[in-house]
DNA sequence: GTACCAATATACCAAATGGTATATTAATAT
DNA sequence: ATATTAATATACCATTTGGTATATTGGTAC
């Protein structure tokens, strides 16, 4: 990794946390500057323009959750245990997540879908992503006879997303993680109830 | 109503669209003047400064949809009824909400829990009188010997406002719309299941 | 009709915004 | 050791930001 690109990622690491935080209009390049203690000349040498630095650092945010998930889910043994892994990482981490601001999926697309626009396409690819994930797990569960062949993956992965970011949006804005806890729950009970065999 | 209030409210309605699509962040004081026509003198004759009118408008967003899903489901004659009519006005009017800029609950709860704090108070009481609409419904359900006496009511209102939130913002990013009627379709599947007699 | 007060416009302010051209420093290859 | 290049800092730019003091206009009561 050469210096430019060692500074490209501390610019990114630094400023990942504000971003989430304060939004992308609501951060400035002064935030940027305070955050890393590099000059504007530093931050343009290493990015064409704020627009670059609001996308890698929403590209840094929404891959290391991901990472993260996926690295809570991988090992378990059945389909049914990784869906299980997926909802307790949330019980596990919601404070953090919490404290950093909340989901950079749900954050950045309200940015993206009617203001930011040069967002949109990698929030989209985000919220894809998370779905093939889920849609995965799914299919090993049909495979390996614990789900029901004729579920609808997609549709599903779809319902826990909805249900996972509507429930991180309450219960942030509540002060009250049980309303997340809640909509992890309610994904169990589904399973549960008309996933598994 | 006097002159004054005549103008704060042409302010309002003339700015609440560009707060609820760009943000309050995202939105400057000459976004508001050009709205309205008006200058920063006038503005600022009529509000105290910037966030007054940012949360004037967040208001006026949130209780005048708030309005419009209290007449559909009025006069409809059982809870059930008034139910479907409340995930009913979402399929109806999906579009129009969405070229809006959104929910502005979802939109504005964002900006407030980690940034905006003038707004969150605002926003959670949003929250709760939704909550507390659906709640209603639900024990006029248990009244009319519709619903189910021993149903948490509370739990399933939040439940209900989860899937809607969730599917709005799946559905917007995506730019497909029948990711919100999944949800829609999974709130009437909750009452058929769990909630009626 | 005029005096008075409310409402709006004008003209200004300092500070912050995103951005850039140039100077300086640090690293690297020869 | 030195030339070259990469990385960072300095110093500047025009524009926009939110905000205000003052001037002007419009309406209304007497």
């Amino acid at each position: 990794m050469s210096k430019a690109e060692k500074t490209r990622q501390f610019i990114i690491e630094k400023t990942s946390l504000i971003f989430n935080k304060k939004g992308y209009s609501g951060t400035s390049l002064s935030d940027i500057t305070e955050a890393t203690g590099l000059t504007k000349g530093s931050i343009y040498g290493n990015f064409g323009n704020k627009d670059d630095v609001a996308l890698a650092a929403y590209e840094y945010n929404s891959t290391s959750l991901n990472k993260r998930i996926k690295i809570s889910v991988s090992g378990k043994a059945t389909a049914y245990k990784k869906l299980v892994a997926f909802t307790d990482f949330y019980r596990e981490n919601w404070k953090a997540i919490f404290e950093s601001g909340g989901c950079p999926l749900l954050n950045t697309a309200i940015e993206a879908d009617d203001h930011l626009f040069f967002l949109k396409a990698s929030v989209q690819k985000s919220f894809q992503n998370w779905s093939d994930t889920i849609v995965q797990i799914l299919n090993e569960g049909k495979n390996n006879n614990e789900f029901k062949k004729t579920i609808d993956t997609t549709y599903y992965a779809h319902s826990f997303i909805m249900l996972i970011e509507g429930g991180i949006l309450l219960a942030k804005i509540s002060d009250n993680q049980q309303l997340l806890f809640l909509a992890l729950d309610r994904i169990i009970k589904i399973v549960d109830n008309e996933i598994i065999k």
